[in-house]
DNA sequence: AAGGAACTGGACTGTCCAGTACTCTAGAGA
DNA sequence: TCTCTAGAGTACTGGACAGTCCAGTTCCTT
């Protein structure tokens, strides 16, 4: 008897969620049967809705489910080294992260699902803002402030900055990648978004000689 | 008989584009039916079918024929007074208006409607993003290039600076209103938006004085 | 006034799909 | 070993919808 970690049960329940995650992340929500979800879990139709009570609420459970996932870029986005010196290099590094961790053809599906069924799921839409994209601004919103405080930045609305910030870097790379079916960009043009990004915010942000010495 | 200015078929095919239009951008694509457009448009099924061949055809149609009605944004983008005294003002109503027309709940169901389909329709995204997007950014690009020629702004990239520009007005209430399903925003907020937006994009594009005085 | 083209209304086909019902099998625990 | 539950497989129901067909009507042109 192998040792099977969890039941039965709870391997299929498991099963399910990968497949049908994969399957609305590449072919959206109508484009995707449940009998599609059953055949790619290895799993029988029956067994899908003993598990799950119906379509809505299996989506509805995957997409929350991702919102959980982004400590990462929590993380990301607080670990920013003060030093003066090398600011623009801190702030560079952090902007070419951040895009390439937004950038992953996964999150951008993820995305496209979203906002394609936000008129059907407006509840999903609005948590998946508020806890997913709301915490990364409210932690980066902290971020600055505390290089605010040591004279680094010259900011007067944190979160406004973050805002600004995060849209500089991801305006251009993530309407390309939402209009066009599949995201066409390079890792290079990527890290140029996020210099040029990154350049700009400097210039508008950092503070003149006299602040610098107090 | 009354002077009906079009003969029976043109009229008939005029209000079929414009149902399709409405039903497609309040309920989506694979949300409206044939029959739905039909009716919306008082017109027998069998006339839908022989003005346009399918429903994938009829879709393109409609949003191609939206990609031409960007003029008056373009206008907008072009016309912005060279005047050094008042360059903040200028800015700051070019993007209030900007912010305005965007954030029309048309054109936001448009946007929506387009990204939700990318992947059925990969061309009509990419042709949107291109004649509509990328002409207003291209105009924008050559109005600040003006600007710069006549040093009232430091700018390296004017395609760059355009869509830096876009973004710090755009990404903040654009997102919201994608994620959720309808705009929830007040006339107030979105010049509040574009204040903020016009005040950071000078804070980095702002001559020093030295330049100023060339 | 007459002919033809366009339009109407509704029935019809074929297909897809969410969700259910039912029988039979396999596996986990007592 | 026996039993009971979860699952497999598959057929079925009911409804939606794209696209077609046809018989009868309205409009425009000449």
């Amino acid at each position: 008897m192998e040792p099977n970690e969890q039941g039965r049960s709870a391997r299929k329940h498991q099963a399910i969620l990968e497949a049908a995650t994969e399957a609305f992340l590449s072919k959206g929500y109508p484009g995707t049967s449940m009998d599609d979800i059953a055949k790619l879990a290895a799993v029988s139709k029956q067994t899908v809705y003993k598990h799950f009570t119906d379509k809505e609420q299996l989506f509805a459970e995957i997409i929350l489910a991702t919102t959980g996932r982004i400590d990462g870029v929590v993380r990301l986005v607080t670990d920013v080294p003060v030093d003066g010196a090398a600011l623009e290099e801190s702030l560079g590094r952090l902007a070419r992260e951040f895009l390439t961790a937004l950038m992953r053809p996964q999150v951008l599906q993820l995305r496209r699902l979203i906002i394609a069924n936000a008129d059907r799921f407006p509840e999903l839409g609005a948590a998946w803002y508020e806890q997913g994209f709301g915490r990364v601004l409210a932690t980066l919103a902290t971020t600055f402030q505390r290089l605010a405080d040591q004279g680094l930045l010259r900011i007067d609305d944190p979160l406004l900055a973050a805002n600004h910030f995060v849209g500089l870097l991801l305006w251009i790379p993530v309407n390309k990648a939402m209009f066009h079916g599949a995201p066409q960009h390079t890792q290079a043009e990527l890290d140029h978004y996020a210099d040029a990004g990154v350049r700009t915010f400097l210039a508008a942000h950092r503070p003149s000689v006299q602040e610098a010495r107090h």
